[in-house]
DNA sequence: ACTGAAAGACACAGACT
DNA sequence: AGTCTGTGTCTTTCAGT
């Protein structure tokens, strides 16, 4: 059910340089992490059953192999004045990829954009438009998104309220 | 331009019990927070050019008003296998506050949902859900979403690149 | 791969400006 | 509202199992 010999951690893994894989400890360490980023090694030690070495050593294993990409702070939106968040779906005129790269950059510099997926359907893009109120999204969307060559059609889907947000991969 | 008269902290804000606006120190600690939660006060207090002791109390002070939500540990969905990202539309049959409070329960004990919004538009929700290929989806579509009662129209947009993913609200 | 100990860095509270 | 200083706790490394 647990057990972990010493092949335990590698004989998984893919190719050559292939990252090893995450064990229970490690998957603990990270349910913890995920919760709370500035929790102590000590902390995690004594609740995942181990000296803080090992813990030390794994979190730093999995910061190298990418398992752990950030440790970020979450600020309530409202209270920055970035209260209203807006999805907005975007397709460009043509799909080559000059307009694409062009898009990208343009999108990349806007602190509005919090988040941009390439999606499937009939729009090239969705957008994640955080901003302090309709008045700041009307300016967004009439001055700088429609600005950018290319666009084809917009369609904006307002949040009207938030059911859930979580940043828990890991169970 | 950046004057900070002793009324600066106070003047702006509401009612009685109001959240203090945030200065631009508060700021300065807010952006170097939001890009690593794990940054040392000694660390943000030489970049701010403060001493650690009222780096330290900003912050705490920020976590009190709720300015600071959480420190959270980003993890890379694919190491942990959650490397499919769908963005799912949901709208009820019903629009009763029995509906609603259903659906919402038996979203929040679904795992594969990270996010989860109430939408304008034909849709009344819009989902969020992380999985780890497109078995697991279909599994998650057909078993789980489907099952809860009132359910109206499905839609699945599927992400096929992220383009960019930020958590930085404050510049 | 883990434990235990030990050095150095840090957080946090106090006295003071 | 800030600096400086001290104490206790934490991170991080090293020797040993």
């Amino acid at each position: 059910m647990e057990k972990e010999g010493s092949a335990g951690k590698n004989a998984v893994a893919g190719g050559a340089g292939a990252i090893p894989a995450l064990d229970t400890k490690d998957l603990q360490i990270l349910r913890l992490l995920q919760e709370n980023a500035r929790i102590t090694v000590r902390e995690i030690a004594s609740q995942v059953h181990l000296s803080t070495t090992p813990v030390h050593e794994r979190i730093k294993r999995m910061e190298e192999t990418g398992v752990i990409r950030q440790y970020v702070t979450l600020v309530d939106h409202a209270k920055v004045k970035k209260g209203l968040m807006v999805i907005c779906y975007v397709s460009l005129k043509q799909h080559n990829k000059q307009s694409g790269a062009q898009f990208i950059r343009a999108i990349d510099a806007m602190e509005e954009v919090i988040e941009c997926y390439n999606i499937s359907g009939e729009f090239d893009f969705m957008l994640k438009v955080a901003v302090e109120n309709m008045d700041a999204y009307y300016h967004f969307h009439v001055h700088k998104l429609s600005e950018i060559e290319d666009i084809g059609h917009l369609q904006s889907v307002f949040v009207m309220g938030i059911i859930k947000q979580t940043h828990q991969l890991v169970y």
